[in-house]
DNA sequence: AATCGGTTTCAAACCGCTTTGGATATGGCA
DNA sequence: TGCCATATCCAAAGCGGTTTGAAACCGATT
């Protein structure tokens, strides 16, 4: 059943029956309920294909998944960030369309997404330190909002992005407060922007009680249990070893955990850890007690609101970047204590 | 630039121009070359939403992702399974739409997409015991593919699915050969197809060694690390607590750990455990040595061929519905052992 | 009765492609 | 030279909606 044919059904002309399924003004109110009641009967759904033709606008906003292709690493956030995101678009009627794709081929992929009409916006993820995404979808004039910030990038832009520096500043202080005084930072990779934020958090608080940081007790690498392992297996093994713990995930704090048992050594006792935890559906720290003390702010949260944004975006193009800085909470779990002796 | 503006450019009709662009016979190989050539220098891409309304194609796949109301969990292994399922399209030319719907809208998700043109096919996620969707898709006439089985369905349908019911079986006889004879079984939620056959392999496995299963080593829950914690060290205070666990998933291994790590046993001397392992890029199990010793099968690569095998579908719908049962490894790693004592 | 403003409806153009059904040109062959 | 098959190109008609510009209708006004 397409258009053509519920208006001849009513013996109306396709006009009449599209302005009164899309509420336009200029139709007898008896009429518009006629054509709404048939259209319900014969569960007409006009053709997106059609519309979008039509309107020249995609009801669509895009993804693109950047796939490490060394390491053909998914990022775990991901999929909650998309829960949020995809919400949102769902109410408003829009299509996600997701494109993953070697990070080498990223920015072909954006403007292949332009030029051939797929999508109206798109949400930029995991921006780097310096990031050219941001300045090549400004040239392309495709509406966008990143997911993080870039630190390199001068001209305004959209972003929804945690305060990590601020996060992982708290949490240090907090463990400083402890009594701890090695603490290591087992990092993300620095490239990546949040990364680099976190680290300028934990410098900052070490500096503020006059700590010299030690590199020894720096790693950086994709957040995988196995790297959170090795890094704390490494540390621990100095002759000085760290007594606390700053992750970037839960899943590496899964690994310090590992290694910390693995030498006998009792979490929240022996060695504290704080992690920060993207409150993953899946991956939940703990329930009523968190098993990790953590800063933690909803991924799925910065989903939403990051959609948001872009449909605001793309419905006034006009108006001046939003930013949106998310504070993250710092809970105290059962994986921290006073430091030892 | 469009294709009327690409043509006239070159003195050309767009019959022609879109002829020679995709390929087709009747085009002089001269003009052919003319024409691309003059393509690649304006940059010209066709229109996606025209080329949909023209072709009657929608050149996009539909994952709905189904989100448990009560919970809010987005499964974990989604985000490899559509990295895997992405290359394909990706490679082929299609988009990717997800749908992230409330469970319990997920059917009129499905007769959304079909009627209004949205997408040529859909991916099933998920499939409980008794599935409805696969009925329903019969019935609107969407091709699809599911990533898993649904026992309830009699008639034929296409699906990718691993072994779970065979590999869950060898699991635990290769537990039982190590002597264990209290054997936990740490399930997902037992109305997701998979768990059942899980628990089917699992039961056979002791039947054979006429073992008579003990309910209150049989746990059942969403997949996480909480509910792997607590079920573990549930069992584990019992006056005869289990050597060995089966875990449904990394995830819930690491919750069983924590519960071994917790009552002072040690992994693999005191307690062993095996896992499924989806090998998820983010959670890998392991490097050289895996963590735990786990029934391992890729679920990017199970994305990757149902992927392939519902864009076969779309472009021969008369096909005979394709189905692909994929073999779980058994790895060996550090967390089984021989039953002490 | 003619005119008028407002309401309601419609025919047709358009969005940017594909595809059908010729038309034209070319060359080989009788 | 005339005819036909083949190669090459094109005009126009879709695809299924939206939107523009105009027509029809209405009761009210002059």
């Amino acid at each position: 059943m397409n258009l053509k044919e519920l208006a001849t059904k009513l013996g109306l002309s396709p006009t009449t029956v599209s302005r009164a399924l899309n509420g336009y003004p200029e139709v007898n109110e008896a009429t518009r309920e006629r054509v709404m009641a048939a259209a319900k009967r014969h569960n007409y759904r006009p053709n997106a294909r059609a519309i979008r033709l039509a309107t020249g606008r995609a009801m669509a906003v895009g993804h693109v998944i950047p796939v490490a292709t060394r390491h053909e690493i998914v990022n775990p956030i991901f999929a909650d960030f998309i829960a949020g995101a995809g919400e949102t678009y769902s109410r408003n009627d829009y299509d996600m369309v997701l494109s993953v794709v070697p990070d080498e081929d990223e920015e072909d992929t954006y403007r292949a997404l332009r030029s051939k009409g797929n999508v109206d916006g798109v949400i930029v993820h995991a921006p780097k330190m310096e990031d050219r995404r941001i300045a090549l979808l400004h040239e392309i004039g495709l509406p966008f909002v990143v997911h993080g910030r870039a630190s390199g990038v001068t001209l305004p832009y959209p972003w929804v992005d945690v305060n990590n520096r601020r996060a992982f500043q708290r949490a240090t202080e907090f463990l400083l407060d402890l009594g701890h005084r090695h603490i290591a930072l087992v990092n993300g990779l620095e490239f990546m922007d949040f990364a680099m934020r976190r680290r300028a958090g934990y410098l900052d608080a070490l500096a503020a009680r006059g700590i010299a940081p030690d590199p020894a007790l720096m790693a950086s690498d994709e957040m995988t249990e196995v790297s959170g392992y090795r890094a704390a297996t490494r540390m621990l093994a100095l002759p000085r070893p760290p007594t606390a713990f700053l992750a970037a995930s839960m899943i590496s704090g899964m690994g310090i955990r590992r290694a910390v048992e693995e030498r006998g050594l009792k979490l929240g006792r022996d060695v504290s850890v704080i992690i920060h935890d993207d409150d993953l559906s899946y991956m939940k720290n703990g329930e009523d007690v968190p098993i990790f003390t953590a800063t933690r702010s909803s991924v799925r949260d910065a989903g939403r609101i990051a959609a948001e944004m872009l449909l605001g975006l793309i419905a006034r193009p006009q108006d001046p970047p939003p930013t949106r800085l998310l504070e993250a909470d710092l809970v105290i779990g059962q994986s921290t204590g006073p430091a030892p002796r």
